[in-house]
DNA sequence: AACTTACCCTGAAAGC
DNA sequence: TGCTTTCAGGGTAAGT
């Protein structure tokens, strides 16, 4: 499932072809989930960016001598299994047609989204509109994180909620929890657990970008870069999908539970609940 | 305001 | 074998 790694492999993959093209059609069939899509014909992209989950197109008038361009943005979430392809498949929802070719956006679940908006304009994006710093960047401080962490509820559902932090999903959460050795249902974190997890969480988002994201092709998502190549960060995977196979910090049983609707793995021995 | 729950959606896997 | 049920989950809206 694409969390920000993902996100951000394929925001590098597309970038060479979409970049200062000029959008003639969006080709789709379902105006509900791919939103004011018309609004973005005729337009050149000027950057592809990246926040958090979300894919950030921003678009310009692509006739150049116009004295007032009117600037869009034209977001794409991925959803659960969405992504870019070189070729027209099964499962492919959107054709975006440029003056350089076209691509297509393949997503089975249909949990992807579309929408082209005002710069900015975030109002149908409330998870968005509230998004946490980047992981990465500066503005994610180990100061302001430890203070929030201190009066959190499940910190696995804290994470998950975007607000302290964007970009993080339920493979990150459980990695980062597991790397800090933190039990996902802990509440109110004391400043050495928190400071913990913010390190651990831009150790595992690095290294995850790094590697090209995560694949998982058995059922659990299908995550691929659009030219069908697999990420390789699964190959680091600590906690996620490890149910039953041992910690290999401890050699004690991953353990499997739901917490926030999502399952999530741990290990019970170097993850104990404080009271 | 913050937390909980249901829902969206479909393919793969498990169950019968 | 083939049908039915369960499971996966990011984000959103409604309910508490």
């Amino acid at each position: 499932m694409p969390e920000l790694p993902e996100v951000e492999t394929t925001r590098r993959k597309i970038e060479p072809l979409l970049k200062g093209r000029v959008i003639e059609r969006i080709e789709h069939d379902a105006p509900h989930k791919y939103r004011n899509t018309e609004a973005a014909h005729g337009k050149r992209i000027k950057a592809l960016t990246r926040r958090g989950k979300y894919l950030l197109l921003q678009l310009a008038s692509a006739d150049a001598e116009g004295d007032v361009p009117h600037e869009l943005e034209l977001i794409v979430h991925l959803g659960m299994t969405g992504g870019f392809r070189l070729e027209q498949g099964k499962h492919t929802r959107v054709t975006l047609h440029t003056d350089d070719g076209v691509l297509h956006f393949d997503d089975s679940r249909r949990f992807g989204k579309w929408a082209v908006v005002d710069p900015g304009e975030y109002a149908s994006m409330p998870t968005l509109a509230a998004m946490g710093p980047e992981p990465l960047e500066e503005a994610f401080t180990e100061a302001a994180f430890v203070k929030a962490a201190a009066t959190c509820g499940a910190v696995k559902v804290w994470l998950l909620s975007q607000k302290p932090v964007s970009g993080v999903g339920n493979i990150y959460a459980d990695e980062s929890l597991w790397l800090a050795r933190i039990h996902p249902a802990q509440t109110k974190l004391n400043p050495a657990e928190a400071g913990r997890l913010y390190h651990a969480i831009r150790e595992v988002m690095q290294g995850a970008v790094n590697a090209g994201g995560s694949s998982l092709g058995n059922g659990v998502g299908n995550y691929r870069q659009h030219d069908g190549l697999s990420g390789l960060f699964q190959h680091q995977h600590h906690a996620y999908g490890r149910e039953n196979q041992p910690c290999e910090r401890c050699g004690t049983e991953i353990r499997k539970i739901v917490l926030g609707q999502r399952g999530t793995h741990f290990c019970p021995q170097c993850q104990k609940l404080r009271e």
